[in-house]
DNA sequence: CCATGCAGTTAACAACTGTTCTCTGGATTT
DNA sequence: AAATCCAGAGAACAGTTGTTAACTGCATGG
């Protein structure tokens, strides 16, 4: 059963989100590298030094961070892809997960966009850990489609990325169109759609 | 005729070249938003103050940086994707001018990829102008090919914006890969080339 | 109930930042 | 040849940064 943790702890692990918390909203304007350990504090209302009873460094935190955004995406990965319905209904289907995501954790969108090729190596290794794993996730459930008979370990992990990547893509895309009118959105429902629409089409007429 | 410019003149853009060679160089290990004027004044050997000649902040170099990188690059563009030959050819010619670039640029390459979705929104604007404008071009070349016939101008534009995605990703996964050995590289190409195959497979089969 | 652990505080450190003002010396113009 | 211009130097500014050390007070385990 799970241990109800003290009050102790629980006030530790409190402070140490609202540091998480404080330095996803400075993120929105700014990169990690450039993320000052006393901005951070200071947004929180604790000192300085307490900074360090939680991470390391901003590196650190960053990594932390990485495992906030994406670690707990891997079951809406495999219900997406595996969700039944033909081929369009589940890219629709798709598409709009990802505007709902966007909706719903910018900030954590946002952060993944801009460190996966950001200043910081640790932090750009974690991301790229948790996508080759969202794309090895995708692979075992494209295997399963019996569309995939005949395709090769590599071609199906080739696959897999492109919709990794091309997911990530939307989500950027959807973000940016956050501020802008619901026209743009749309566009970008559109756009995206269609995109997967080709994809999928290439994916149906491979000869391996 | 070109005016030969003065020593004056022909001095101040050396230094204005110095300083975004320096900046360049540095952007290798973080990102432009925890740049530094005096960092880059530094490394080139000059006062602080001489930046001010040149630049009005690090931002404003960054934008100069994006015109650097990818202001060059239109020619190649229209060369690469216009040249004769199968389907097949091209992929694979497409694929090796890719490498090639990073080979020979890889600093702006970085640069291009980190800052694209970057804490600096002049320099994220320029980049998506840039980006744009290749997506255009792309466009009107592929509207060239009689295989478009009944595509429409929306369908075009989306097909150009998944070919210039695919080329920064293909770009971004070399620039990772030079360090390594070079098995790590053909993996790489080897990829890249069956994605962009399958994309022009959907492509042959879509029904506008 | 008392001793220990530990999250968070306070103070201070040298180093660094962007920006302003003043100045200089050589190229440019007249 | 003299007057002007202007890229760059130099010094100083207030403000920021990461990191160390010694501390306080409260929850914890014996």
């Amino acid at each position: 059963m799970s241990h109800t943790l003290g009050v102790r702890q629980a006030q530790k692990q409190k402070t140490r989100q609202a540091l998480l918390d404080a330095a996803l909203g400075l993120l929105e304007e700014q990169s990690l590298s450039s993320l000052g350990l006393r901005e951070v504090t200071r947004a929180v209302g604790v000192a300085p030094t307490a900074f360090y009873r939680h991470f390391r460094s901003t590196a650190d935190l960053g990594v932390a961070l990485v495992e906030e955004a994406l670690g707990s995406l891997h079951p809406m990965i495999r219900t997406t892809v595996s969700t039944a319905g033909d081929s369009e209904e589940r890219i629709v289907r798709a598409v709009e997960l990802i505007a709902r995501h966007v909706d719903a954790f910018p900030a954590h969108v946002r952060f993944i966009a801009r460190e996966r090729h950001g200043g910081v190596q640790p932090v750009r290794e974690a991301i790229r850990d948790q996508l080759l794993r969202f794309a090895r996730e995708v692979k075992t459930e494209l295997a399963e489609d019996p569309e995939a008979d005949g395709w090769s370990d590599e071609d199906l992990l080739m696959l897999a990325h492109l919709y990794v990547d091309q997911m990530l893509i939307t989500a950027s895309l959807f973000l940016e169109a956050l501020d802008c009118p619901p026209g743009e959105r749309e566009q970008v429902t559109r756009t995206a759609t269609r995109q997967l629409r080709l994809i999928s089409i290439g994916r149906s007429h491979w000869t391996g």
